[in-house]
DNA sequence: GTAGAATTTTGCAGCGCTGCAAACAGCATG
DNA sequence: CATGCTGTTTGCAGCGCTGCAAAATTCTAC
């Protein structure tokens, strides 16, 4: 390898100091326009390119964040990991992907003290079967923003939509079409389940609304959030002795197995079950039927997290930890409304989640 | 952030020079025993962690290595990732992932000089809409190796299974169980769709080994290799005057599709129409039926391109662009052979494509 | 006991950049 | 014309490590 073009050569071609080609290609703010002029035509000529490693070195951050999945090949997390890519990019930051297939031990190991060594400045997590005492004793240093839901000690800030009243929605509409037997597939009663429970609070909630019973045996847990789930958890229900004339998939997946296995067993959906889902991934814009869900504001979830996590690798005295919320909202599809419904694949109906409330984490949810 | 436990600090207290550190610490050779466990109980002693960003600067290297990907959430390429990362972090290095959704811009960017700016050593690429002209014009210093399939020219390193024969071998399979009008889906007979094309190859030269007629109206071109690609084309398919009994898909998510549309139709698979894959994804083996694949070896594919890759970044002298075949095998589940078949998922049969031959890149294929 | 080879340890320079604070310039004001 | 003020440019040190080659030490053979 031929040795590369410094700074150094750029200030000697430019007439200025190195320091000066620095704030120039830094973009710094109180540079003459003559002397920009002047340095950018000798980056130009000498085709100049910024050596990331020693700029790293040099301000003490690697410029990278890591952004932590438990599934890489789950859509929903694909697609958000796409925006986060392009909200770091922007801010000049690379994104560090690691997929620990919801092991707890290695995602522990991620934001603990001393296990990592410089190579990411600060982490955006989607933790599976990650403990809160996990997260208690975690490096404190280290900065941290998480999705999904797990509630914010005050030392981290957490993104999410509301899911409680997302899925309170779902059901509400499902109800609304005059359903009475709405089951729930996705259920996890277990401590590391709380994104599923806080669904299974909206679904309960919307039939407590609308003064509705709980059908108890209709609800069915799943291990995870995958089509096999939903195809499985869909045969055992319509295996009962009064099969459901609904479903709330807490996942677009799970939504997707739910209608193999209801169109394999001769089952109409909508009209014999209506079926929804979470998490409008493409996928569901393109089955057959498509697939009304609720729908995410996944680029602001990114670009929120994004901006969240920069701010407090940058500041000195980290910020307080907040509570965000995305925006989210209904898109009513084929698999609820029915052929007949919207040409286009994509419809909004209602909005919820105003633009972004933030607030402090001690607040609990309303 | 208080500062850093550095080289200099565990040399004072182990009463060596830090540069003797140094060594101990990156295992070199040449140190006394005395001497390894003077410093090791320093290092533990005050907590000692590289810092990875000014070994970098030192070394002239970035220690990561970038991967390349059309799409990260299709099942075959996080499966392939997964490799990967465990292959690249055995030796040290780290793994940068960037999907490019197939754009040809994207992909063309990123191998061509001037682009990067040392955040990565290397780049294991697997273009999509990348065309030869591209390729020859990239960055001659930035190691290479390229996974799927595209002849290599010599600079770089091919690492891939025999498509051709593969594809045989299940066509193969297909007409050995009597099946007469075999289907095809997901040729793509244009300049960059060579993986597909070899592909049809195979499934060519199967008939004409056994010496039956291809059904031309049954080889089926589709875009991307998704479910839905493969619905589509088994749909249309079924409306022929003259369906096929069988159905070899360029990939399990085609399989997937394809079987799913079946189904849909009330059609039996495998007794009314076998269904083979290509990928041996992790759904496959749980899906319903399960589904008979050719299933290469993902590990072999990751770990030799790994392998080579850092050989590239290493060496002063490039070494010669080599073409590396890993093993692939047939694994015959129930969508062809049926319920009757083995209770396991997995089930090897024949094994192709001797445990790694490598030759030189000018050599064609056979 | 000693020359010479082999092994282990060390010192230094420097990777290319940025933080910091000082130096300098330009300009209006008294 | 000195004074202060804002805005621009500079010099220097140093981020923490490794490459290199020389120095120190140990080993081997005679």
């Amino acid at each position: 390898m031929r040795r590369e073009v410094t700074l150094r050569d750029v200030a000697a071609l430019a007439g200025v100091s190195s320091r000066t080609v620095s704030n120039v290609v830094n973009g710094y703010a109180n540079v003459t326009e003559r002397t920009r002029q002047r340095v950018e035509r000798a980056v130009q000529e000498l085709g100049y390119r910024p050596n990331v490693l020693a700029r790293n070195l040099a301000r003490g951050r690697s410029g990278q964040i890591a952004v932590v999945v438990p599934y890489l090949d789950t859509p929903y997390f694909a697609e958000l990991l796409q925006g986060i890519i392009r909200a770091a990019r922007v801010q000049g930051y690379n994104v560090l992907i690691d997929q620990t297939n919801g092991d707890p031990d290695h995602e522990r190991m991620l934001i603990t003290r001393g296990s990592r060594e410089l190579l990411f400045d600060g982490v955006i997590f989607s933790p599976l079967g990650l403990s809160q005492e996990a997260l208690a004793d975690r490096d404190p240093e280290l900065p941290l923003v998480i999705l999904g839901e797990r509630v914010s000690d005050g030392s981290f800030d957490h993104v999410g939509i509301d899911d409680v009243a997302a899925s309170r929605q779902a059901t509400e509409h499902l109800l609304d079409l005059g359903r009475r037997r709405v089951a729930a597939i996705g259920d996890q009663p277990y401590p590391t389940g709380e994104a599923a429970q806080l669904r299974t609070r909206g679904f309960r909630d919307a039939h407590e609304r609308r003064g509705l019973p709980v059908h108890e045996e209709l609800v069915i847990p799943t291990p995870r959030f995958n089509r096999a789930d939903g195809a499985g958890a869909t045969a055992h229900l319509l295996d009962l002795h009064d099969p459901p004339d609904a479903v709330f998939c807490y996942s677009d997946l799970v939504a997707l197995g739910a209608i193999r296995t209801l169109v394999s067993r001769g089952l109409r959906v909508p009209e014999d079950v209506a079926v929804i889902g979470y998490d409008d991934i493409e996928d569901g814009a393109y089955s057959n039927p498509t697939i009304t869900t609720i729908s995410p504001d996944k680029d602001m979830i990114a670009s929120t997290a994004v901006e969240r996590l920069l701010l407090r690798i940058s500041s000195r005295t980290p910020p307080p930890g907040l509570e965000l919320r995305a925006p989210h909202k209904l898109v009513v599809r084929e698999s609820t409304a029915g052929r007949a419904a919207p040409a286009s694949g994509r419809r909004a109906s209602a909005r919820a989640g105003s633009p972004m409330a933030s607030r402090p984490s001690r607040t609990r949810r309303d």
